[in-house]
DNA sequence: CGGCCCTGCGCAAACGATGGCACAAAATGA
DNA sequence: TCATTTTGTGCCATCGTTTGCGCAGGGCCG
């Protein structure tokens, strides 16, 4: 019934010798005699000895622990980029802690001071929607915990891995426009959000590339919600000449745009041709995936912020010295067709 | 640029006094003077201390982490589920450290080893689906690690919520036979599978109760991959006499079997009534729901699996003694109708 | 005025593991 | 044969915090 876990102590009682000699042993020391090694290994395995990482860790001020915030893992986009983190960290003998922010900076924060308390080695966040405030991560510095942003990240300087979507996005008109869809609508977030304004850059980018002119009448705001989006869409079909494309924030608002124009009789893709951001699996089982789409690579996002982690806490352990300056990774968004649209005029 | 993060050391240093008398300041002890106690407090708080877990931890042996184990999280169910954790998990000042095994022993098991290396308070697991094999789960045991099971659970005792889907799917063909629908096929997972069993045993159950007859053509298995789901659909759909409804393993092969048929001019809904189980979102986005789902309440089960996690835990540290007996949770699943069928016969 | 209790605080052990240093015994070299 | 090196092992401090116990000084009671 004592279930006494096998210490490195046990062992040492047990065989007669001390604690640093087994300690030593286990680690395969040369100082130590092959005889009492062997002995050491032997009993180890026998009584099943697993060192307690919980106090080597304390002793070592490590924990081999890295926090991921997250605002909703529902979103497949940011499951599959935690799957691409947990794999790297795997791979690297380091474990995840989990969180959610919902959007929410009071949760954020909250989350973030549950990790410190827990003494992360690092954080990997993808921003709250509404984080303005940075001081429960700028915390984290005091403690020694560097933090790589991915996805949503600040406008600061900082270590971070995201796609660049603004580029995306003038690609993603021009070959629109190139196709003879010359009214393009856009459906964006919230106008204050750093994600809202690459968007509207590109856009804006995209369209005065090929020398028309930005009718910032075919530009919409939503708030993610479904009714957001139904008054968005409901505004779009109602102009005189409504958009022949449309462009949305996520794929999420995809498919509720394409709810409400089939609602109202809208053939999808041949009326008004359905774009997107993401290319997450799930709307290749919607009756209209996005005509093409902007894959972000989310596993890919998440192991590349990963590896920038581990990297940094190399560097940190190998030299005390000064790393001012960040790493950046910026990735390249493509443009994946579904099908080939009509090509009009 | 020493970022010498302050302890409770350095706090006794300053103030000239020992560290248990700080320790006890801290903590409100009743027998350290009002005087003392301030003093304390005030320097702790001017200098930004707080207490490292990572010692306390090791010094009280929990870590207030509790690993949480998922298949896939990429599926719904799953990302429901961990946020029910999570939330119930802050409530108690738990942290949840995350893995996944995407359905295969060999990472379950190395995930639960390295849970198991950091110490983790208890474990919540929904099993991979070809666990046949639990003795890397066993193996907490020796170190007082207790396992919650959720969904998919083992059939042996043990701690466990889940949902009754044998009931779920007694009811679920009774539905379909009390609005006329006599062939009810069935694609079903592989045999060996816990959850097959319990969806055949219901099939079985919900159509003798109805006295009618079993017809063991109408069962196919698939795989889970969407070429399994196909061929199994081809079977259905070449015989003489095919189903007018089809009960679908998931959502996922539920979808897979949708866009078989359409492939196959089958009029989805109207020449076969397609249901299935779990009831997430995503297939509200889908040209072709399921007509009814079993609704498994994955946040709820989440919610409840972390709540017993607790309750065990705080048994442990009431009473060493004898927990012998197991927590079970069994939920029934509810039947959740999109759309009314057409009634025939 | 002596014994007793309360108040306020410090000492030190403990948690599990690591690693620098010391030291004995054995081996080597001159 | 003695000095020196090598080899194998033990001692002890350390990480940050908690906690049982001890002890001094003051107040109270009889």
């Amino acid at each position: 019934m004592d279930n006494k876990l096998p210490t490195i102590k046990e062992i040492a009682r047990r065989l007669n010798v001390s604690v640093s000699t087994v300690s030593r042993a286990l680690s395969d020391h040369p100082r130590i005699g092959l005889r009492t090694k062997t002995r050491v290994q032997q009993l180890a395995a026998e009584l099943g000895y697993e060192p307690n990482a919980q106090a080597i860790f304390f002793k070592q001020k490590r924990t081999f622990v890295i926090g991921v915030i997250l605002p909703f893992i529902r979103e497949e986009f940011f499951s599959q980029a935690i799957s691409g983190i947990e794999t790297a960290a795997m791979e690297h003998e380091y474990t995840i802690l989990f969180g959610q922010s919902y959007d929410d900076p009071e949760r954020e924060k909250k989350v973030v001071e549950a990790m410190k308390k827990q003494r992360i080695d690092g954080l990997i966040i993808s921003l709250s929607k509404h984080t303005q405030n940075y001081s429960h991560l700028l915390a984290l510095d005091k403690y020694n915990i560097p933090i790589v942003y991915f996805d949503r990240v600040p406008p600061k300087e900082a270590h971070k891995v995201y796609c660049n979507l603004y580029k995306g996005t003038v690609e993603m008109a021009g070959w629109l426009i190139s196709r003879g869809y010359k009214r393009i609508g856009l459906i964006n977030g919230p106008a204050k959000l750093e994600a809202s304004k690459e968007r509207l850059n590109g856009y804006i980018e995209g369209i005065s590339k090929k020398k028309l002119k930005v009718d910032m009448q075919l530009v919409e705001e939503s708030d993610f919600s479904k009714e957001g989006t139904f008054a968005a869409m409901k505004k779009l079909l109602s102009m005189k000449n409504p958009p022949n494309a449309l462009i949305s924030f996520n794929d999420y608002i995809h498919m509720d745009a394409v709810q409400y124009a089939q609602m109202h009789n809208i053939q999808v893709n041949k009326d008004i041709v359905f774009v997107s951001y993401a290319n997450l699996p799930i709307t290749g089982y919607t009756a209209h995936p996005p005509l093409i789409s902007i894959e972000q690579y989310p596993y890919g996002q998440g192991e590349k912020a990963m590896e920038m982690m581990i990297r940094i806490l190399n560097e940190k352990s190998e030299s005390e010295a000064a790393d001012s300056n960040y790493y950046v990774e910026e990735l390249a968004p493509t443009l994946v067709a579904y099908q080939q649209p009509p090509i009009i005029m």
